[in-house]
DNA sequence: ATTTTAGATATTGATTTGATAGTTATAGGC
DNA sequence: GCCTATAACTATCAAATCAATATCTAAAAT
């Protein structure tokens, strides 16, 4: 019979959770993305562009987004390396914002959001779309998992340690 | 021999990709999830939450966020179900931020968010700490697989459809 | 009785946002 | 050659938001 003690939700007891809380860098690699993308715009823009959407005036209609808004976001992810801005229609100042690898990296932080989203925010009439997987035809349902071992990622599974 | 066609970085030819680009609905669960966490101090909030810290005036002090502007994310995260307010301590009004199920879903997006920022942020120091994944003891590197075949997610294989 | 702790609210100046209007530069039609 | 349209912005300014500081409340500890 093992003896019963508070677990937190990563599953450790209390006391281990609060001596190692105390240690933790505060500032880490969520602070420093969330310095780049951590903003509505962004993560909206970076959903037009993963559909396809490249172009300035595209995203202005799609997103309903003002000039300078959107230009100034523009500005910031090409700053940032997640897009480039590419010159189409040769002699004319016309662009294209393309995403970088950096940016491309992202799509898998977009395919969450839109799963959370569905799942919990898309209301009694469901969500208006869905994406498919077309090497295999199906439903996209995506999955986080550990590539090490192969299984399902969860808070209570999840550790730290300190480099 | 095959004709050669542009393609796009969804692997539509350009006129399939845009003739489906003028179909999309504008409004998605991603704009959906961008409404209730689209903000820089709601995703420290949740990291710290995923972290173990529950209270009011350790996320103060390890966010050094105003108290008036914690006061408000955290109000909004009850509001829409991501964490609970949970009275410790009998008698007294001292409160615990607890995660809902709602909310522990959001780990995966939070667990991204630092794997991009190791990966492109985290400079020639690398990253303060790293994640371990307890039930099979290695260093968490994280990917997004199709639930169906099991393989990784990457932008070119997805499309969508309305729904 | 006084101080401390936790969890806030109130106030106020600074910053950011976003709606609107205007600018630039080129292409194509008349 | 001139007019209009289109794409990609910049400029302005009122309104909203942010963040630093001070203050408040209630109970526990001293």
């Amino acid at each position: 019979m093992t003896t019963k003690k508070k677990v937190t939700s990563t599953g450790q007891t209390a006391d281990e959770a609060a001596d190692q809380l105390a240690k933790r860098p505060t500032r880490d690699s969520v602070a420093a993305a969330l310095d780049v993308i951590g903003d509505r715009w962004i993560f909206l823009i970076l959903r037009e562009a993963f559909f396809g959407v490249r172009r300035y005036d595209d995203l202005r209609k799609n997103l309903g987004a003002s000039p300078n808004i959107l230009a100034d976001r523009l500005r910031r992810l090409v700053e940032h390396g997640i897009l480039t801005k590419v010159q189409y229609s040769d002699h004319r100042n016309r662009f294209e914002y393309r995403l970088t690898d950096k940016g491309l990296d992202l799509y898998p932080m977009i395919v969450l959001l839109l799963a959370w989203g569905d799942k919990w925010e898309s209301g009694k009439k469901g969500p208006p779309l869905a994406l498919v997987h077309t090497p295999c035809g199906h439903v996209l349902s995506p999955k986080l998992i550990c590539e090490a071992c192969g299984e399902g990622v969860v808070a209570q599974d999840v550790r730290w340690k300190p480099l």
